[in-house]
DNA sequence: ACATTATATAATCATATACTTATATACGCA
DNA sequence: TGCGTATATAAGTATATGATTATATAATGT
């Protein structure tokens, strides 16, 4: 066990319960491979564009994602200054890939991808 | 990542919620060095028996933790043939010990032991 | 400037969650 | 057998959560 990794028992209650939604661990799972942005939600998951913001707010309010605009979309990234991003990304590493989702948007011409 | 410690996306979602609440996360760590009975909980989280009794059942309906009785007790811990139990170890070897909270108990002569 | 697209936020609502109180069950002991 | 202790469960309640609908804000392209 790396010292860097122990977390507060109430913090780790904190990031538990927000990955203690299937949408929200998901995104956090995918976001661990590839930027995504709100629009690339809302058709990977088929939920409104509202469920899907207010998702992401949660996981930027505890600070887990940040956001970035580029041009006309808002791209979420994890946030890798998090004081407990090794915690976090130890705990995605156990779930499996969720690459096909994204690959069926690409499949679909809806992956988003700007410069 | 050893094989054996990949947990399907929304199981992990279901051990995540349950792990998202302080007082069950909290039990969990403690469990993971004591056996420990309802009573003993009642006193270490000042809750009243009925809620401690309600939080091991959600554990133990996942199958996170197995209760057995000891004379007039019932003692609850880990269930090590959980199938994502290597998963929830690695996870609660994160967070730091609590073995201060079962040694208060024993010095107040709280500690319950029978064989 | 205006229409379109992407996103956030506010208000609302149904359901889930975590507690309380009241009661039932099971064991140990006189 | 009856009493005290330990625990579980049921019912009720307040709050939290996750969705929806409606609306506001911001960028793009004409």
């Amino acid at each position: 066990m790396n010292e860097s990794e122990v977390v507060e028992l109430y913090k780790a209650s904190q990031i538990f319960k927000l990955l203690g939604d299937k949408t929200r661990l998901t995104m956090m799972k995918l976001l661990q491979t590839h930027d995504c942005c709100v629009c690339e939600f809302v058709e990977i998951f088929k939920m409104s564009q509202p469920a899907i913001s207010q998702h992401l707010r949660k996981l930027r309010d505890v600070g887990l994602v940040k956001e970035e605009r580029r041009g006309q979309w808002i791209f979420y990234s994890i946030n890798n200054e998090h004081e407990d991003y090794p915690f976090v990304q130890s705990i995605l590493n156990h779930l499996p890939e969720q690459n096909g989702l994204v690959v069926e948007l690409e499949e679909q011409g809806l992956r988003i991808s700007c410069n």
